[in-house]
DNA sequence: CTGAGATCCTGTCTGC
DNA sequence: TGCAGACAGGATCTCA
């Protein structure tokens, strides 16, 4: 489900609602996730207090004194917040239970995983991890360099977790459109002038998702469950054959590494 | 080191 | 309607 402007809004959302708070107990009903879920570390946050929640990369971070939970929401995973007494739904795998209310990880493809961490900087999942995006770090002069004597394509550089976090397929087309550059077009050959282009259409969707919500989702849900994020209209992203609203051309549908990709084959070079 | 491909799993949509 | 097959937001691992 989730690209980072949704686990932005995700984050968002939650905080108010358990920063601050102890949590009474974490339960988990289905530890068969990416990685088996280590119940007893969890359960050791028993009473603890929220210090804080943060978004590391595509990944959620609830910071206690004792250690962390680090939540990631794979390609379907969502949390809804309910009432203690809430019967599970169907792929509730986990419940944060709180004083009166608890926040349910949802996860039908069981992509996501729900770790404990003591210390983040050894977190072997944090080792290898990419910029942040919207970070400063993350400038034309670094993606440059990134793109030296790489043989693949740009589209797959730029979502490439272990060089830049949280740009996924979606938001990969939509950054590629509005910097003007064909998806498929080699790293290598990607002019300066194209990354200054790149690294701001990259910040700029990033952050326009974020301001509404995060986008994307056909079943994005809100954390009470009900439907009603503002959808993002995309300018390429699942419109293969519609007209280009730059230009009219028909907006093109490649796969690349397996992906579905979409471009503008005017208005892209 | 790089990159291609397989893989984890369920739900939804399309076409016959 | 039923059913088979394609496809879906991610990211790690293996192998060449």
């Amino acid at each position: 489900m989730p690209e980072l402007p949704e686990v932005e809004t995700i984050k968002n959302a939650v905080a108010p609602l358990i920063v601050g708070q102890d949590i009474v107990r974490v339960n988990i009903f289905n530890p068969n996730l990416r990685w088996q879920v280590d119940k007893k570390k969890l359960q050791s946050l028993s009473s603890e207090k929220i210090l804080s929640i943060q978004r590391k990369a595509k990944y959620i971070v609830i910071y206690f004194e004792k250690g962390h939970i680090i939540i990631h929401l794979g390609m379907s995973g969502n949390l809804h917040y309910q009432k203690n007494d809430f019967t599970p739904l169907r792929h509730d795998h986990a419940q944060f239970k709180f004083k009166k209310y608890s926040i349910f990880y949802n996860d039908p493809r069981r992509f996501g995983s729900i770790h404990f961490a003591k210390d983040l900087d050894s977190f072997f999942l944090f080792k290898n991890i990419g910029l942040e995006p919207l970070s400063d770090l993350f400038n034309d002069s670094a993606l440059f360099k990134m793109t030296r004597n790489r043989k693949t394509s740009i589209k797959q550089l730029i979502m490439n977790g272990s060089l830049i976090v949280g740009v996924g397929n979606i938001y990969a087309s939509e950054s590629l459109f509005r910097a003007k550059i064909r998806p498929s077009k080699p790293a290598k050959n990607i002019t300066k002038k194209e990354c200054v282009y790149l690294v701001s259409a990259i910040k700029q969707v990033l952050k326009d998702a974020i301001k509404f919500g995060g986008s994307s989702i056909r079943d994005f849900k809100q954390l009470d469950g009900s439907s009603g994020y503002f959808k993002i209209k995309h300018n390429v992203y699942g419109r293969e054959g519609e007209k280009c609203y730059q230009c009219d051309t028909k907006i093109k549908k490649i796969i690349i590494s397996g992906r579905s990709t979409f471009y503008c084959s005017k208005c892209q070079s």
